[in-house]
DNA sequence: ACCGCGACCGTACATAGTACGATCGGGCTC
DNA sequence: GAGCCCGATCGTACTATGTACGGTCGCGGT
């Protein structure tokens, strides 16, 4: 039989097997999380999806707090740094899309990313500094330096929030939702609301995604502007 | 004894009393999880601050998803629509501020508020509409008016989350924090982050909540731009 | 051969949401 | 006034959760 190795690397059936690491609980509570969302992650249905009995994850975390821990570091970590050779406008706005990327794909991970400073959580600390550091290298003044950190995660967090919200990336269904919600709005009483519903929301081509570009561009636009009062 | 009406009002001792309704659970809700967080909120705790034993909750309230929908709105209901006496700018600079106080004194409300649109949500309902009328009315095209609006609530939702981590809106704690998370970086492996906590953070007057005029104001300068463009 | 250790698991307890049915007190009908 | 009804309240109990505690088991070093 094709088993045991004295370390069973490089063979392995289909799923991935025996040795549990601290590392495989964390990737399989964000593959998990993304399927079921956060609030049915329960450390029964994560040991099922990592084949492993519940009580064995706890020989790799201290708790289920450590797994968030780990979840919001391992997300930091899929997103794209500023770029060192590019101008702060267009490294800020890879990141920026990177972030918008990955944050979708983890639609639990936005509440979560700003409440979390326990120490180890070194993605997150290389991402921080990282940014800070593509600022000031384009001469942007501390000060500055933290109003734009600000406006640009605030937009980034609340846009992914929004995002996250949404019944569907696609256009298609999200009519329906709309359209059945039209029925709570007793049509006249909120006219402004229904008439951008049916107007725009319903429209065929709309995706509420789009809006991110508009809301990206008018941030760094103004902060162009700030970058260039400051000389 | 000065007990039993046949209605007990105006008369109840030092607490609210007997008569349990819907809207009480809401506020008592509310409440307690302003006070312990709304991981702690639980329907034992809630009963115990209404004193009213557990199961008398649902003879008012569907479920707990239903109170936590009945939060939001309550939230929602907290928030200034924009005066219709005012310019778009300074209207929706009013509401942004007063939603902007509002989430910082419900921390837990950011990522719920859009997150929730099950019917009966009238105050919610109400805020939107109010908002996208201040737009239009200002003459805002209804694609424009979905740019603005998903900005600045992306920004205001985002700032919402961040400043709920806060340990503390003061700066003075903030202080022992900040030293303490230098720990963590080795000094030197992160300088640019390094840089910015201790040149500015750590700084005598810095509070991160003076962040938030600076993000709105560019917001709105951005908006006026683009409505400016538009003619 | 033995021992020790670390990965794994079985069991158990406190706390969560909430279904189900009992109680209870006050206002209606006759 | 007697009886009835009904809605508000509650007691009990079931299921699911995080996790403490101790047992098992196989492998590497003496």
């Amino acid at each position: 039989m094709a088993t045991s190795n004295t370390t069973p690397a490089g063979d392995r059936a289909e799923a991935t097997r025996r040795p549990l690491t601290h590392e495989r609980v964390i990737t399989g509570a964000v593959a998990l999380a993304d399927e079921i969302g956060i609030d049915a992650l329960t450390i029964r249905r994560l040991a099922d999806a990592l084949d492993v009995k519940p009580m064995t994850i706890y020989h790799h975390v201290a708790n289920k707090d450590a797994i968030i821990d780990g979840m919001v570091d391992h997300v930091f970590a899929e997103i794209d740094l500023p770029p060192t050779d590019l101008g702060w406008r267009d490294a800020i706005q890879v990141r920026s899309r990177s972030m918008r990327r990955v944050l979708a794909r983890h639609p639990w991970a936005s509440p979560l990313m700003e409440s979390r400073n326990a120490p180890g959580m070194t993605a997150t600390l290389r991402h921080h500094d990282a940014v800070v550091g593509c600022f000031r290298r384009a001469g942007f003044s501390l000060e500055l330096t933290g109003h734009a950190y600000a406006v640009v995660d605030a937009f980034l967090y609340g846009f992914a929030l929004q995002e996250a919200t949404l019944p569907a990336t696609g256009g298609a269904e999200l009519g329906e939702i709309a359209a059945a919600m039209a029925e709570y709005m007793p049509a006249d009483q909120y006219p402004h609301l229904t008439e951008f519903t049916v107007g725009r929301v319903l429209q065929p081509g709309y995706d509420f995604g789009n809006e991110f570009e508009f809301g990206l561009g008018l941030v760094l636009d103004g902060l162009e502007r700030a970058a260039d009062a400051e000389h």
